[in-house]
DNA sequence: ATATGTGTTGACATGCAACTCAATATTGTG
DNA sequence: CACAATATTGAGTTGCATGTCAACACATAT
């Protein structure tokens, strides 16, 4: 079962609620052709911000379609700037190649964490 | 005790290994006078490649200069990006405000995970 | 059928990261 | 000192992300 793209999955979801490419990009400050070509994958995925505030629009969880990018949004960006020991985590594990299940695992044991 | 840039660690590094500018440039294809300037801080820190490239000529592990850096290299970048459980741990993790050390007890079960 | 709202497309714009190039200065060595 | 190797600086370049603008197409209600 292949992916839905990124363009597939916003148009969705702006239809879902019902809301056109011109409301959406107004309200989001970016031009509609803009959108249309999104939704269309005639361009990549905008900038993480773009998709935070778009989804703030609409009104869903910018979780699911961040995650399709790869992308992540300026303030976590530069949180983990500040964080060497983050960074070093993150290389660690990217060296391990983790599977999804260790991944899971570990956001278990981030929750214990508190 | 304050932090050493990334230009004075890089530059000490290089010194010690008895490499000139130029040699260092060359061997990782920009041009000697970038070197300079990285070194000085007359510019930000290369591109994440690069550094593992520089580094890798003067024969030492970049996990130092990266940290310095906030950036990460291409390869673990696209292997996060194909990773949508190592993105929601991320987003998790940073909403959390995890401290430096709640970052090493993560890093330390990491290790038992194989 | 035409007017209006909506969507699509191609060409072009803008800003920034990551450099290069040419000129000049500094440092080390005989 | 001389002169070569090395380092520094300022201005310019390039590529890519992230868009804009203007023109056109399609759908549908009256």
């Amino acid at each position: 079962m292949e992916h839905k793209t990124f363009g597939q999955t916003l148009k969705e979801i702006r239809r879902s609620k019902d809301v056109t490419q011109r409301e959406l990009a107004s309200a989001v400050n970016v031009d509609f052709s803009y959108i249309s070509k999104i939704e269309n994958d005639r361009m990549p995925p905008p900038a993480a911000d773009t998709i935070v505030k778009i989804c703030e629009v609409l009104d869903v969880p910018p979780d699911n379609l961040l995650a399709m990018t790869g992308k992540m949004p300026t303030p976590i960006k530069e949180a983990m700037s500040e964080k060497p020991a983050a960074q070093q985590f993150l290389r660690e594990a990217q060296n391990m190649t983790l599977t999804d299940e260790e991944w899971g695992v570990l956001t278990q044991q981030l929750k214990k964490l508190r």
